[in-house]
RNA sequence: GACCCCGUAGCUCAAUGGAUAGAGCAAGGGUUUCCUAAACCUUAGAUGCAGGUUCGAUUCCUGCCGGGGUCACCA
């Protein structure tokens, strides 16, 4: 039987909806909260050591077995110690990743996939039936301009590299616009030619991006491109048509949306369809074939007046259901050094491929071969996910391949470590007994981290900010660290024998815990905790 | 100009309306006959400005200043 969340108990021992949060400082407390309410009493049993009340608030001490044996359910749910059913009978479709073909898989998409699939796990864990969708950006009209320079230039490197040169090419002359938006049209009519050409740019982007999915560790359930929804454009713009929400402005299909200046275009004036109408269509569709209680858009801030339209449409063309929420993360960008977006027209871009490398790269230099690419990578991940999702980032280099102090490295070397000892000592904890412990000033400091986790867990999903696992996490194998300096988890020092293989007994499977938290937290974070570094 | 996001230590970032604002990097000083020093300990250092709401504001509201993004035929 899973032993019921504290929290949960406390919440509804007080029996009022209260704040209940733990305090900054130590000396207040395991939890506390705030009332003005003087009835609300709450009196110590058998998992409250002990209430204080200083002015509006109460504080609350747990008692000591409470703490400790957290560690035994630790131990025994393992992997799935953390997790929860509170999500189940829901589904979540996450919107994640989304590179755009023919273009290099740029440092811009890193946020999105790394975000997206901390999500997803996190989703999933909590109880949820998650789908993973990535909206591979592989039609619209960018794919017109590149059909019109291949054409132009006559050439048969279909290279990234040269795509992208194309791309930037294109860009450099205005006047060209009109021959872009044309060949798109063609493409959106079958034209072969044109489909051929897109066909190869799909093609060559695709193996691209599976070598970036394989190096990050990235599975996506499903992946519904734009183009996918080619042959439903019709039926959207129809049912717009028919339901009257759309309508023709300066030779284009729009539809006006209250409270909103520009409209949002479903039809452009020679015909062709837009990122939006796609995305009404996807909306329809995963409506049809996933019917989602919540659908996580991970995408970029810059895309914010985008959704914030779509959204507004589907419910204009009743595609949302009673309830539906839709969830537009708004993540901060990457900005380059002078503070300014990286910008994919002018080939201003940093290659995603070339920063994991470097990343694994170093993490070879530092230590142990075998695992570079797990910390090299895990650096990164951690990197983008200690940020809040909102703030944008300044790309350095230096700053995200960092290997120490708070990074991903620090914790899977807190993992490693942990994982050292258990193999060194682990037999000696076959049986333990954890009650009436009585925990040090260090081990305190972990055993009250430890509870904590589900709670974090739940958070991070619910505020859809992996950063705050990121905090606990660092703070968790902080404390553990601080405990591992300064005392023999292997060989304690005590006067009686017994005492020293009480204590023994309590730190390995502390330890233990602690690395169990670890590696659940990792594995939610989608990075790699190696036994060994 | 309008709308959205952000302004916290020298730098890069945290912080659920709470009680003494936390880290990392960089800087100074220490720790290894002992379980992995990618670690630990220690010194110094911060909420853009002005109001408001509140018992209490980094957090919410208004204005200003600064940065970023977006503003119909890109996605």
């Amino acid at each position: 039987m899973a032993q019921r969340p504290v929290r949960e108990y406390l919440l509804e021992k007080i029996g009022k909806v209260v704040k209940l949060e733990h305090p900054e400082i130590e000396k207040r407390g395991d939890y506390s909260f705030y009332t003005t309410d003087k009835d609300v009493m709450i009196k110590e049993d058998e998992v409250i050591e002990k209430v204080e009340r200083v002015g509006g608030f109460v504080n609350i001490w747990l008692k000591n077995d409470v703490l400790v044996n957290q560690i035994d359910e630790v131990i025994r749910r393992g992997q799935q110690y953390g997790g929860s059913t509170g999500g189940s009978g829901k589904r979540v479709i996450i919107d994640y990743s989304a590179p755009n073909i023919a273009k290099p898989f740029g440092i811009g998409h890193l946020r999105s996939t790394i975000i997206g699939q901390a999500l997803y796990n996190l989703y999933k864990f909590c109880g949820w039936d998650v789908v993973g969708d990535n909206h591979l950006g592989d039609w619209g009209t960018q794919f017109g301009k590149l059909i019109f320079m291949i054409k132009n230039t006559d050439t048969a490197d279909y290279s990234i590299d040269n795509l992208e040169k194309l791309y930037v090419e294109f860009h450099k002359h205005a006047e060209w616009e009109d021959e872009g938006r044309k060949w798109f049209k063609k493409l959106e009519e079958g034209d072969a030619e044109a489909k051929e050409i897109w066909e190869k740019c799909v093609k060559v982007s695709m193996a691209e991006f599976d070598r970036i999915y394989e190096l990050l560790g990235v599975k996506i359930d499903a992946a519904f491109g734009e183009s996918f929804y080619e042959d439903m454009m019709i039926g959207v713009i129809e049912e717009a048509k028919r339901k009257g929400v759309m309508h023709e402005s300066e030779g284009a299909g729009v539809i006006e949306i209250p409270g909103i200046k520009t409209p949002l275009m479903l039809l452009k004036s020679d015909g062709g369809t837009t990122y939006a109408t796609r995305d009404l269509a996807t909306l329809k569709f995963r409506r049809e074939k996933w019917d989602p209680d919540m659908v996580i858009y991970e995408v970029g801030a810059e895309q914010g007046l985008h959704f914030e339209q779509v959204f507004a449409a589907a419910n204009m063309l009743g595609y949302i259901k009673e309830g539906e929420r839709l969830v537009h993360t708004k993540h901060g960008l990457y900005l380059d050094m002078d503070g300014k977006k990286f910008a994919t027209r002018k080939g201003k871009t940093i290659k995603l491929e070339e920063v994991l490398e470097e990343a694994i790269e170093r993490a070879r230099k530092l230590g142990n071969t075998d695992q570079a690419q797990a910390v090299g990578i895990g650096a990164i991940k951690y990197f983008d996910l200690m940020h809040s999702v909102q703030s944008n980032i300044v790309f350095d280099w230096e700053k995200m391949m960092n290997l120490q102090g708070n990074s991903g490295p620090y914790l899977q070397y807190t993992h490693a470590r942990i994982e050292s000892v258990i193999r060194q000592g682990g037999k000696l904890m076959e049986r333990y007994n954890l009650s009436n412990y009585r925990v040090n000033k260090e081990e305190e400091r972990v055993v009250k981290m430890i509870y904590r986790f589900g709670e974090v867990v739940e958070e991070s999903a619910s505020r859809l900010a992996p950063n705050l696992l990121c905090g606990y996490l660092f703070e968790l194998a902080q404390r553990f660290n601080t405990f591992y300096n300064k005392h023999s988890i292997l060989t304690p020092t005590g006067a009686a024998e017994e005492e020293r293989g009480r204590t023994r007994e309590f730190r390995l499977a502390m330890t233990k815990a602690t690395g169990i938290i670890i590696r659940n937290g990792l594995t939610l974070l989608g990075i790699e905790a190696p036994g060994r570094m």
